[in-house]
RNA sequence: GGAGCCGUAGUUCAGCUUGGCCCAGAACGCCGGCCUGUCACGCCGGAGGUCGCGGGUUCGAAUCCCGUCGGCUCCGCCA
């Protein structure tokens, strides 16, 4: 029944056929998107990546041999067609499709493949487990909004390049096989045949190998680059991901910060047809917790965080006095017209709130008349109340939030409620484009297990030029260096962060120091990031970049939850490909070769 | 490492709380027949299940208990 497709060849995609056609004879190909056999006339929506055209076997007009073989199409058997393009007859057009005026009459069918049972039908809108969305990911990726989410990101690459060589940028390739480095992520290791019990690590990103392309005098590099983190997986991470990255030398903030913003302007101009609007505002880090609890803000709703410490300090609820005077902060949220909430609900938001490490979630419900509901409200004098309400703008059907504790836990959990409580009420306005710098990062943040300094960006990135005359100092006193502010920027989109940089450190004393202050011996420094402070040596030019997690912004381009849904072949939660069933065991001369043992814990292989 | 939700025909799900009426049922899909203008074609008939896996409780388990595997979401982690 099969056939060759031989010499025939395809004239047009079946999206794209119109009615400007009509009469003329042409070769199509593509897969039968569904079959509708009357006993007498066969109809079949042929489909391609363009789109879907109807194809009429007529026993009274098609020849029989063609009618014959129409007759054993089924869903997604691969066909070529050739026949005349007809106007449709008065009455049956068919407004749902791009081509619903016309249709083609066939004259040869050839069946190039049949299709076993589906999975799952090839159409948008499906309720299928994911999983098995990716086994059959080739499936999947024919239905149209796969295929859009592809093609969009195919467009935001075309766009990125197209800006970037415009403004002088070049593409240079940095290796997949590299060097460990300690800091930051898991790095997932390669073993040497060639040098045995040694291990290459695939990159976390192209970091070293851009600034290193800085010192050997590109001046502008980017790439669009796969980077690895053996970490765990979330809905907005995947253990290999796509960059936008990309370097500039003799640059300041401003100009990195330029770029980015014409680079993002360009992309959804010319993907999306949308107009960006620049200069990005910019708040500090140091704001973005304050009213909103997080590093990267939210900015398509209000429910700011409000400070209440200083009220707290006087009141005789313990929970408030106890860590407001303990050096903890006490902040609120005001949920405009949350009063309609009922206990149920409120209830609800205590548990989120218990979830993320909260003791609790106190509350005052203002009612409509203007009184109040609330469990804490006892343990206050009218003047207290008065004013608590006043500091939180507290106004007739409002419900007022509090949250008493460390200040990591109280930004963390109000942060996520603030959030949680938007989508609840649905105060996240649809189609708008929240960009929002977010600058004057901490340079080193204290870290508790290791009870040592760490970089909160990455260690290579410049303290503010008035805190590198107090390294020294720094060093012998970790207070100071908690005061330093970074040179980097991170770029925020409806509260997800979207790229992030920083002018990067280019003298080898200053980039010496900070190993020293973040517990690295020179010993150490020299073994993993030798290249580097040589490289540093040898006139390396003042430099920074940026990177965009571009997976991330495809997926806010699309409206899509999760990256998976815009990469081509994903992993689940636990690593696995369900396509390929990576990873996997290997033949034991495989690991012979290399020179591994491997332990398999009892209870698995 | 931890928490929550989920796992039953090809697919999506019902049944599980209160074990027996279930050698498990629906829809879609699939197979066969009929049907000459449909486009979610229609009508008639049919096939299809290790109830994720292992163990336990019980006269009896899809249902209760324990363990385990997998999927998703979240915390930790992700410079």
């Amino acid at each position: 029944m099969l056939e060759n497709l031989g010499e025939f060849k395809r004239d047009f995609y079946c999206g794209d056929l119109t009615e400007a056609n009509i009469g003329e004879e042409v070769r199509l190909v593509g897969w039968a998107d569904s079959v509708r056999d009357h006993g007498g006339v066969i109809f079949i929506n042929l489909r391609d990546r363009e789109g879907i055209v109807q194809i009429v076997i007529d026993p009274s007009k098609s020849p029989k041999e063609a009618y014959e073989k129409a007759k054993k199409v089924r869903s997604e058997y691969v066909l070529a067609v050739r026949g005349r393009v007809n106007k449709r007859p008065e009455g049956t057009e068919n407004p749902k499709l791009k081509t619903g005026n016309i249709e083609v009459e066939v004259d040869q069918l050839k069946i190039l493949n049949t299709c076993d049972i589906l999975p799952f039908p090839i159409e948008d809108g499906i309720q299928v487990s994911e999983e098995v969305r990716l086994k059959y990911r080739f499936l999947d990726i024919r239905r149209p909004s796969m295929f859009q989410n592809l093609l969009i990101r195919h467009e935001v690459y075309q766009a990125t390049r197209e800006f970037l060589v415009g403004n002088g940028f070049m593409e240079v390739e940095t290796p997949m096989l590299t060097k460990s480095t300690p800091e930051g992520a898991r790095d997932f290791l390669v073993p040497s045949r060639l040098e045995k019990g040694k291990f290459y690590a695939l990159p976390q990103s192209p970091q070293l190998f851009k600034q290193i392309l800085m010192v050997a005098g590109i001046d502008r590099y980017f790439q669009i680059v796969k980077c690895f983190r053996d970490e765990d997986l979330r809905k907005d991470r995947q253990p290999e991901f796509t960059q936008i990255d990309f370097e500039m030398s003799f640059v300041d903030e401003e100009d990195v910060m330029a770029i980015t913003e014409g680079l993002v302007q360009h992309i959804f101009k010319k993907v999306l047809g949308i107009d960006i609007k620049l200069p990005i505002k910019r708040i500090t880090y140091q704001e973005a917790m304050e009213k909103y609890g997080t590093d990267k803000p939210d900015l398509r709703f209000g429910l700011e965080l409000k400070d209440i410490t200083d009220i707290a300090k006087e009141v005789d609820f313990k929970v408030f006095r106890t860590v407001a005077e303990e050096g903890g902060l006490v902040k609120g949220i005001n949920i405009k017209g949350g009063a309609k909430l009922s206990r149920k609900e409120i209830d609800e938001l205590t548990e989120f709130a218990q979830k993320l490490g909260a003791k609790g979630m106190a509350w005052i419900k203002i009612n409509e008349d203007g009184s109040l509901n609330s469990p804490i409200v006892k343990f206050f004098t009218d003047e207290q109340i008065n004013k608590l309400i006043e500091r939180m703008e507290g106004e007739k059907g409002d419900l007022l939030v509090f949250i008493a504790d460390k200040p990591e836990i109280t930004y963390k959990v109000l942060g996520h409620l603030r959030n949680h409580i938007a989508q609840k009420m649905g105060l996240i306005p649809e189609g708008k484009w929240e960009f929002v710098w977010v600058v004057d990062f901490p340079l080193l943040e204290w870290d508790e297990e290791e009870n040592r300094l760490v970089a909160l960006h990455h260690p290579f990135t410049s303290p503010k030029e008035e805190d590198i005359q107090k390294l020294d100092e720094a060093i012998e006193n970790k207070d100071i260096a908690l005061q330093f502010k970074s040179r980097a920027y991170d770029l925020v989109l409806n509260g997800e962060e979207i790229a992030g940089g920083s002018i990067r450190i280019h003298r080898p004393d200053i980039q010496k120091k900070i190993f020293q202050l973040i517990g690295i011996t020179d010993e150490e420094a020299e073994e993993r990031f030798g290249f580097l402070i040589n490289a540093l040596k040898y006139g390396a030019p003042p430099h920074g970049g940026l990177a965009f997690g571009l997976d991330r912004l495809v997926a806010l381009m699309r409206g899509t939850e999760s990256i998976r849904e815009v990469i081509a072949f994903p992993k689940t939660q636990k690593g696995i490909c369900p396509l390929t069933e990576a990873p996997d065991f290997v033949d034991k001369s495989q690991l012979e070769e290399l020179g591994i043992e491997v332990e398999i814990p009892e209870n698995e292989g």
